[in-house]
DNA sequence: CAGTTAGATAACCAAGTGGTTAGGTAGACA
DNA sequence: TGTCTACCTAACCACTTGGTTATCTAACTG
């Protein structure tokens, strides 16, 4: 995998139970034991889950006694909606307009 | 890699190559050849980004005599722009004020 | 026809992914 | 002390990924 940051958030992104435990997540802190209950996995399969988010910045992880809290950070998610914005006009209606509007605009100038 | 639309998606845009590929293509459709020159790789690696890309979703092949014109199409994105929204309560103040304030609400209302 | 160009396919390889089981560590508690 | 809980690491497995070279088809061009 390409190791660049906005590689590494996608492709911790390309992965169901990764994004239900970021879901999970936005309801507050959890422990791996939390996280892992809505799966049928194993917890080490949860674990590696767990450093792949870690590693895109997605969560970070606290210490308490036994427990190892997660938390949600989704400053990279940010990064994620600038780059698929640039794409906006080729799918929103509204912009699509003002697009064919400044190319008009664009004519008329020449 | 698991199979779910979104997840395809995420996937393919986990590499800078093909998001290179997609920012080509929003200035207008373009053959296998010229999307293949900035990339100092094989063809048959191109091609392969392309089919990616392809199975996402995110582009369609035509055919011109012995070309094979590739064309954006981002509505997947739109779905990412969507997912990626929910959590945007996180990262973006004005949004974080608004939360607080409903919050405040809901505890006066009880 | 032969030759060239655009592109896909096949076979291969090294590295990574997503899962497993087994075993280890750290803290709470009797 | 011993035991339980929470969690991690290590080793292994089947499969995928991203690249290569070699070979093939399809269409234009002389």
């Amino acid at each position: 995998m390409a190791d660049d940051p906005l590689s590494i958030t996608f492709a911790a992104l390309a992965d169901p139970t990764r994004r239900a435990i970021l879901a999970r997540l936005a309801e507050g802190a959890a422990t791996v034991k939390e996280l892992s209950e809505p799966f049928a996995m194993s917890g080490p399969a949860v674990s590696k889950h767990l450093r792949v988010l870690e590693r895109a910045g997605l969560i970070t992880r606290g210490r308490d006694a036994q427990w190892r809290p997660c938390t949600l950070d989704a400053t990279p998610l940010r990064e994620v909606t600038e780059w698929a914005d640039g794409f906006r006009r080729f799918w929103d209606d509204s912009y699509r307009r003002l697009d064919t509007y400044l190319e008009h605009m664009k004519e008329k100038g020449t």
